[in-house]
DNA sequence: TGTACATCAGTGAACGCGCGTTCACTGATGTAC
DNA sequence: TGTACATCAGTGAACGCGCGTTCACTGATGTAC
């Protein structure tokens, strides 16, 4: 069952787009590796000639999730604060977590998780404070970056209680509260 | 071993308080009812003459979580908002996600869990904000609402992150940034 | 108040199941000549 | 370019374990007389 070097490749990053969508579904707890491997077309055993463990996998996956949204978002042809701020607040990204925000997603998964999690859990932080920073309406570089971790805080917490209220008309309240908040929102 | 109706009492609400603090730490699926039985001094059995099932437990905790902190906060002497949201932002909260808030620690599990966990969620939200409603700077009590919600979402937001992130001083700073962000307190 | 007995809270073994991980094996790939 | 063989990606059975749940049983409690 021997497969090209190419082959083999493409299956690992198929097991890790998987991790990346399933985890931010289920947990780190919510998937197996059985049912993970099957997703990626592969079976069990192979698991380990890929990854370490299952927290390397998660590891991984995370930082996979963190990279694919930061390239989905590259491609948009309006990449202002402004919408960012308006899709990360929308009903499809409450309601479809697997391709969503990572830090709200897996946010207590991480808390709960191993360090390796974690590191990937604050360079993401780190990153995407970096990124929203220069475009906040700050007088200096460290207001903006205090205005940038504010914002991440209140869009993180907003989806992940929206998601968890089951109730669509608290939800829609909670992030349009969180938008009205926001520096650039209102 | 048939033991006195008020023991019998007594041992369900000590199995409810149990469970409050391991899944606030650990999340519904990191701990089993083998050890959560064993926590509240009790064997594996007994569970089904208290509850229907882990997830009628889940729901239960989560309402007795949130029941407990009420009435812990209404035994201090300092009730003001500012008391409030500095101790929300505490490294003593982060750090003890088990005697914490449960908005915070459970949200993942409350989007990915049951009908019943969402409701004591929802409800959990809208008593909390009307709660901290009536301190908001807003001019008007639909603006006060909009302040709650959003100030909640921050305030969970920036505590799930600060817990994910494992780096102390990343941790701290996100929690600064939001306190500065808050309507109360700059 | 004292005795006989039904109730039922709690016990602990057992159910089937899926978990993360290991390993002997397969057979196409990649390499050496 | 063609053949012989070592490599190694993937398979699938098996490991021990803990999961949520069920159930026959125990024996002190609570009740009826």
């Amino acid at each position: 069952m021997k497969v090209t070097r190419a082959q083999a490749e493409e299956n690992r990053e198929r097991i890790l787009d998987s991790a990346a969508q399933l985890f931010r579904e289920r947990g780190f707890d919510g998937i197996g590796l059985n049912e993970l491997m099957q997703a990626a077309g592969l079976t069990r055993g192979g698991f380990y000639g890929h990854f370490e463990s299952k927290d390397d996998l998660a590891a991984q996956a995370v930082k996979r999730a963190m990279d694919t949204n930061r390239e989905l978002w590259k491609q948009q042809t309006d990449r202002s604060l402004a919408a960012w701020v308006t899709s990360y607040l929308s009903d499809a990204h409450c309601e479809r977590p697997g391709a969503g925000c990572a830090l709200a997603s897996l946010a207590s998964d991480a808390a709960r998780g191993g360090p390796a999690v974690q590191t990937v859990f604050a360079e993401g932080v780190r990153r995407l404070a970096g990124t929203l920073q220069g475009q906040m309406p700050g007088a200096d570089a460290v207001e903006q970056r205090e205005q940038a971790l504010a914002m991440l805080s209140t869009l993180v917490g907003a989806v992940l209680l929206s998601r968890a209220v089951g109730d669509p008309g608290l939800s829609r309240e909670l992030r349009e509260a969180a938008r009205k908040s926001l520096p650039a929102g209102g």
